[in-house]
RNA sequence: CGCGAGGUAGAGCAGUGGUAGCUCGUCGGGCUCAUAACCCGAAGGUCGCAGGUUCGAGUCCUGCCCUCGCUACCA
């Protein structure tokens, strides 16, 4: 095993709040994962920090009206504390706006620009003179070349499907300002990622085929066998790192290059701040280098960044990227600005002192190989079940025992029984079977694994049953409480890295010295609370969660969806009046459907052949999650029928139904329903 | 359409060639030390479908279907 660990978990971006998502896919198990190590007795720096450049956020501060600076003050300040009082036990959490961010990354851009790693390119670019800036491609909108489709966006064309280039549009505009872009000559440089594909082949590939999640290795395989191709990593912006060499006025490190940098500058900050040298956790090859993240974020930290690392010739590459799914929320996507999620912050006042509750039921239901889905139902279940009814409960039953028994001292152990001995020797088994499952990053059956010592706690008491033993063997019994001792102790010492405010509450109702007892001690079957030891008070270690408190998160979230829908907001401002020549020219009928079949591979079109009086044609209309294929045969709709036809998914689409969207968002037909018109009907 | 990941008991999941398993839920029983908690037992599965390889397939191969994600679409 090496001896040193640097364990990163993703930067997060400061455009926003933490919420269980982040948490599930990245920062509980590397939480985890660096609690463990540490008890191993490992060197670990678990490192993060805010990310804090990029477009989103100059975009974000314009909006509201404030410097980039305020935004990222703000979210920076609330992410650090959310997770200092969830007890994300970070070595050190840094922010990529720091002076010493900025000179490792520009260093690192150096190096890799001394050593002509890079491409640099001249390119022309859409300029908007209006708002004074290069255009992302998606900001802007064109004719596509190909199709002719008037709303083409600069990077693909939805109605052709062509992959485009915002230069080759015909009429540009930009929709930051609406003002036609100009062409502007720029220099950039690209990491030519194309020639590093033997060695991601041959790294990941062929190296971690075995060792590496399915999910991540299929990725980075897919990337590799479509083609890598060069990747700028400089912007024109004013918000970022400004590129160290001569001639980059006016531009910044794209904030993909610069973030994953931030591991390494915080590591230097806090080496710095601990007298230590922060060299060897990204240099030397006895450091296991594993970076924590969700599955958006694979290819930067299997391709991108290792390209980078690789192309320095100085830094060690990642051992694991153990990247987790997406967590769910009650079965919706959790989405930050339809504020679909539970947010870290507000769970921590609402559920005060309960930080170990969303821990566990998080790791419990990690979205370890697919996504997930969080719901309060599980919630309550997980901890009323689980928590209190297993775990809590054993502790309790073992501390009122040994209170009523012995006044709280630990007995003295007579004779051990065959039972007794089975029980322990389960118990010596466990830590090698969690420390196995930690190791290979599957925290969810560490989670199971320690609920089965509590469950093997209850049966060993329901086995041995010390209350009725008490009247009639008395030694017995105090053999049986000091082995349920033993195994109240190993839960302290096991549960510290999945449960780290209850491990610290428990060990301090056994009044534990503070130290941690190793490992391996329980292994070595070694006496872990000796007899004569004086416990402390006992107390609950986990609480019911009531159905009320459900209630109320489950309608918090039935509110954000009313705020969500169009309903709650004003209706939608008139369009600018048209003249009756122009409505005249739309010829509207009435149509109907006689035939209906969902398109396959998408959510919601449907196929549907209509009639217009003797001609049948097809229409192809978004409106398949809210119509059954059945119920529309027969239908009499209201159809425009002389919009110029559109190919949607290789069907030709000769027209379009009128619809109406309701409160609940639903679509639903504008027209004549089934009275007695006849199809092909003029609407006047 | 393309690529990736999944599809195993009512729910959530484990299981990569050798008699289908765990947790929750359900039903029945036991216990009463314990936060109406704990323990035992039972019911419940044609392992998405169809072919193939093999003495033997949940597990390997081929094709297809479905779900999710990325991407796109929503005329």
């Amino acid at each position: 095993m090496p001896k040193r660990y640097t364990v990163t978990a993703a930067l997060p971006y400061t455009n926003g709040p933490i919420h269980i998502g982040h948490l599930a896919g990245v920062y509980i198990p590397a939480d985890i994962y660096s609690r463990y190590m540490r008890l191993q007795g490992k060197e670990v720096a678990f490192i993060c920090g805010s990310d804090e450049h990029g477009v989103a956020i100059a975009l974000k501060a314009k909006k509201e009206g404030k410097t980039p600076q305020q935004i990222i003050d703000q979210y920076d300040q609330l992410i650090r504390t959310s997770f200092e009082s969830f007890g994300i036990a970070f070595d050190h959490y840094s922010r990529t706006s720091r002076e010493i961010h900025h000179e490792t990354a520009q260093e690192f851009f150096k190096i890799l620009y001394d050593k002509g790693v890079f491409e640099e390119k001249d390119s022309e670019q859409l300029y908007d003179p209006e708002a004074q800036q290069f255009l992302a491609d998606r900001y802007v909108t064109g004719t596509c070349p190909i199709c002719q489709n008037p709303e083409a966006y600069g990077d693909q064309c939805e109605s052709c499907g062509s992959s485009l280039s915002a230069t080759e549009l015909i009429h540009p505009k930009s929709t930051l300002s609406g003002a036609n872009p100009k062409l502007k000559k720029t220099k950039h440089w690209y990491l030519p990622l194309n020639r590093y594909e033997n060695f991601i082949q041959k790294w990941i590939l062929e190296g971690h085929q075995h060792d590496w999640k399915p999910n991540v290795y299929g990725q980075v395989k897919s990337w590799v066998s479509n083609g890598l191709q060069p990747r700028a990593v400089t912007r024109d912006l004013d918000w970022g790192i400004a590129v160290p060499v001569p001639d980059a006025e006016g531009k910044v490190l794209y904030v993909w290059f610069d973030a994953p940098i931030g591991y390494i500058s915080s590591t230097k900050e806090w080496a710095a701040q601990k007298g230590k040298d922060w060299k060897p956790y990204w240099t030397d090859k006895e450091t296991q280098l594993v970076h924590f993240i969700g599955k958006d974020n694979i290819v930067f930290h299997c391709i991108i960044f290792p390209v980078m690392l690789h192309a320095s010739d100085r830094y060690i590459l990642p051992e694991n990227v153990p990247a987790n799914e997406f967590l769910n929320l009650e079965g919706r996507k959790i989405s930050t600005s339809k504020n679909w999620a539970v947010w870290l912050h507000e769970y921590l006042q609402e559920f005060p002192d309960q930080q170990d509750v969303l821990r566990y039921v998080l790791t419990a239901n990690a979205p370890e190989t697919k996504d997930n889905d969080f719901t309060w139902e599980e919630f309550q279940a997980r901890n009323n079940n689980e928590l209190v009814a297993i775990f809590g409960n054993f502790i309790n039953r073992v501390m009122v025992l040994t209170h009523k028994y012995y006044e709280g001292y630990v007995p003295e152990p007579g004779k051990l029984e065959q039972e007794d001995k089975e029980t322990l020797d389960s118990l010596a088994k466990l830590p090698a079977k969690i420390g196995h499952a930690i190791e290979h990053y599957r925290f969810r059956e560490a989670s199971q694994l320690l609920m089965g010592l509590a469950r093997l706690g209850n049966k060993y008491l329901a086995d041995t049953e010390p209350w009725k033993l008490i009247k009639t063997q008395p030694e017995r019994v105090k053999t049986i409480l000091h082995t349920a001792l033993q195994i109240s102790t190993a839960l302290a010492i096991l549960a510290e890295p999945l449960l780290p405010f209850s491990a610290a509450k428990l060990k301090k109702m056994l009044n534990l010295d503070t130290e941690n007892k190793p490992w391996t001690a329980i292994e070595a079957q070694k006496t872990l609370l000796n007899p004569q030891h004086l416990l402390g008070k006992p107390e609950l270690l986990f609480k019911q969660i009531e159905d009320s408190q459900m209630d109320a998160q489950r309608e918090k979230l039935t509110a954000t969806l009313t705020e969500n829908t169009p309903e709650g907001k004003d209706v939608a401002p008139l369009k600018p009046s048209v003249s009756f020549k122009k409505f005249e020219a739309l010829d509207l009928r009435v149509a109907e459907i006689i035939q209906a079949k969902k398109v396959r591979k998408t959510k919601k079109l449907m196929e549907l052949t209509v009639r217009l009086g003797a001609e049948e044609r097809t229409v192809v209309s978004g409106i398949a999650t809210d119509f059954e294929e059945a119920e529309l045969v027969g239908k009499k709709v209201s159809l425009l029928a002389n919009l110029h036809p559109r190919t949607l998914k290789g069907i030709e689409s000769q027209g379009m139904i009128l619809l109406g969207e309701n409160k609940e968002g639903q679509l639903v037909f504008v027209g004549p329903e089934d009275k007695n018109t006849a199809s092909g009907t003029s609407i006047k």
